[in-house]
DNA sequence: TGGCTTACG
DNA sequence: CGTAG
DNA sequence: GCCA
């Protein structure tokens, strides 16, 4: 096999001045990547500018080498075939030790397998079931904290919310390189149906499963069975299926923000409307958008929500408003 | 063996 | 029963 | 499923 870049494998870059650490942005939200440089700055960390020959370490927030090969690949990059790929984790710990430290091990397989058990436990939605799923998230969780690879399933036995059957599942994929319980489930026909019908707005377990009793597989056998369903949120899932899968573009959110800061400023003039959430972190798409409305005189913005929802359905903006209590 | 995130419609 | 974070 |  050809001398691949590998994600852990010691490698003697550690301590040496010639170490370069490039930082793959993938997936990484651009503030968070500003402050890691920063950090990195800071802390005498030598970052590379460029993904050139002398990068020692790349650093990713990729799950696996292969995703990250894939990435280069789409972006016609060519890695550096004397640097290693390593986790975010081992970046952090070198911030917190300001020093380059040897790589030791990141993770690899970690999370799909665990998040697979997890789903299958939510979409089997039994008594027992919802709570297997919340421990196959604990152990999930944990394993993509770590900083090191797995290589052993001895370095997480002792480890809180990681018992028996995630160390058999952990195992079978060090072994094999994958768990074939989790393999069955990914390929089988009701979880490949429970996760499509699942994905539409209003519809959760218990509709998913009474379409699929019904024999209905796909979207359309549902839209042409005619009224599936009297619930408003999945007749409205169902007509905005398409659409409430496109992602939003930062400027339609700039947008989107202007046009309601517009309508509040016309009933409340001074009112702030801030764009928070994703978008605010520097997000280039998103899957919605996030506002935080506010008035400098504290106290003026009480009231304004309703005001402003009747504002917007006028000039037809609105397809659904509603306003729920708080709970403060 | 009991308990596991929470509040809402 | 389903949503949201 | 895992913990206490």
């Amino acid at each position: 096999m050809a001398l691949k870049p590998q994600i852990g494998g010691s490698i003697g870059a550690s301590r040496d001045e010639t170490a370069a650490i490039f930082v793959l942005p993938y997936k990484i939200q651009r503030k968070r990547l500003e402050d890691i440089k920063h950090s990195m700055l800071k802390k005498n960390i030598p970052l590379a500018k460029a993904l050139d020959h002398t990068v020692t370490h790349i650093v990713t927030e990729f799950e696996s080498l292969e995703q990250v090969e894939k990435q280069a690949a789409k972006d016609g990059l060519q890695l550096p075939t004397a640097a290693c790929v390593v986790s975010m984790g081992w970046l952090v710990e070198c911030l917190k030790a300001s020093a380059v430290l040897p790589v030791e091990e990141s993770h690899l397989f970690k999370k799909d397998a665990l998040e697979v058990l997890q789903l299958h436990a939510e979409l089997k939605d039994g008594s027992q079931d919802y709570s297997r799923a919340l421990a196959f998230r604990r152990a999930s969780c944990l394993l993509k904290s770590l900083p090191f690879e797995v290589r052993d399933p001895r370095q997480l036995s002792r480890l809180k919310d990681i018992g028996g059957h995630v160390l058999r599942v952990v195992t079978d994929i060090l072994d094999n390189g994958s768990s074939k319980e989790v393999e069955d489930i990914v390929s089988s026909k009701w979880f490949q149906q429970m996760k499509m019908f699942t994905s539409i707005f209003g519809v959760g377990s218990a509709t998913a499963k009474s379409w699929i009793s019904k024999g209905w597989t796909t979207i359309e056998d549902v839209r042409g069975a005619g009224c599936p369903s009297s619930d408003w949120r999945v007749v409205w899932g169902l007509a905005f299926y398409e659409d409430l899968g496109c992602p939003v573009s930062r400027q339609e959110a700039d947008t989107f923000v202007a046009i309601v800061h517009r309508e509040a400023e016309a009933i409340w003039p001074g009112t702030i409307v801030t764009c928070v959430g994703g978008f605010r972190r520097g997000k280039e798409v998103g899957h919605d958008v996030d506002l935080l409305i506010t008035h400098p005189r504290e106290g003026e913005e009480v009231g304004l929500l309703p005001k402003l929802l009747s504002a917007l359905a006028k000039r037809d903006l609105i397809l659904i408003g509603h306003r729920e209590k708080n709970s403060y």
